[in-house]
DNA sequence: AATTTCGTTAAGAATTTATTTAACGTTTTA
DNA sequence: TAAAACGTTAAATAAATTCTTAACGAAATT
């Protein structure tokens, strides 16, 4: 192939190297694995991939992209996709960042406002029954209250966590923050 | 000390535990380290505590408290406070879990938006480039079109992204997801 | 001025996490 | 029915992160 026909074609891969950098970066900050960040980047330029091409165009092992690849579902990122004649299973990436993004946190935010909120109810009972205690002391009762009152007034947090995620599921956000806002 | 009135002592701190479990558990999640996160969530029930206090109280050691608190500074997790008279700095825990966790999102979305967008122009002045290159063949000009208008697409996201961190900032968004929504 | 206190930095150790190699089970093809 | 293809699991290795110990510098006390 002669030189001035490769050159668009290397440059294309430079164009996409960049942004396939920068969104690696990215995912790496949210605790996603380099293997699982570097595969998302590079399926976002590509329609499917099977596991093998996957491989072969990360230079990693099978079974790191196999694992990659399921994390990557989990959240939503990348979707099984059937193909007709073809053994191999084959992927594709979520290219819409609204689905994939919104995916990861209603995930996340659920989980938290869930694991907190039990926490919590759980520590106001205590709190509840030191204040009732005969044996506590002024002293300690009033700081059962203290404690108490501070994770009630959080609690209102873990609420507003949970109508967030609502609103982002059923696409109320969208009415007070559009999408398409023109600039 | 008598057993009878040291066990609500016991049962506060039990309580205080569950809580403090839970906290470190998401911060962990969020990607922040184990001192960093069981440090907050120490702090989260103290008024306010010294790097000493600290160190005793995680049993660890002081630079790792030092460069924890750091950490917690910069999310804005943890303020440092002014302890009349004493030489030792005091540090107090961000109890309010929407100023906390929202300055977190706010500055993870918009570093985020910032950088991908750059990379974004910056891929698409070259997918021009090609377009415009007459040494491109047309199958050439045809990928960079594609990928140029996929990045166009995307940009929608992040310009949602940043309007997002606004909306917070300013506490707009409240309007639309009231805090103290009774239930 | 010498010594102690306090916080941070730097280097090293320990732990955790990520990835690879090897082996396995299942399905398909020859 | 034997062999090959495919994906996954398990064990081992490699790499990165987190934390500790030791040393330092600045500020304050004696």
């Amino acid at each position: 192939m002669s030189e001035s026909t490769e050159r668009p074609n290397v440059q294309i891969e430079e164009a996409k190297d960049k942004v396939m950098g920068a969104i690696a970066e990215t995912m790496d900050l949210y605790g996603v694995t380099p293997a699982a960040a570097n595969l998302y980047a590079t399926m976002y330029f590509e329609d499917q991939m099977t596991l093998d091409e996957m491989r072969t165009e990360l230079g990693m092992s099978k079974p790191s992209m196999s694992t990659s690849v399921r994390k990557l579902q989990e959240i939503e990122m990348v979707k099984k996709t059937f193909t007709r004649g073809s053994r191999k299973h084959t992927y594709a990436a979520e290219k819409n960042f609204f689905r994939s993004f919104m995916a990861f946190y209603c995930q996340m935010w659920e989980r938290e406002a869930k694991m907190n909120l039990s926490a919590i109810e759980e520590a106001q009972e205590d709190f509840v029954d030191v204040m009732k205690d005969a044996d506590s002391t002024p002293d300690v009762v009033a700081k059962a209250k203290k404690f108490y009152d501070q994770l009630e007034e959080s609690k209102t947090y873990y609420y507003w966590l949970h109508d967030l995620v609502e609103s982002i599921r059923s696409g109320k956000i969208f009415e007070f923050l559009p999408k398409d806002r023109q600039r």
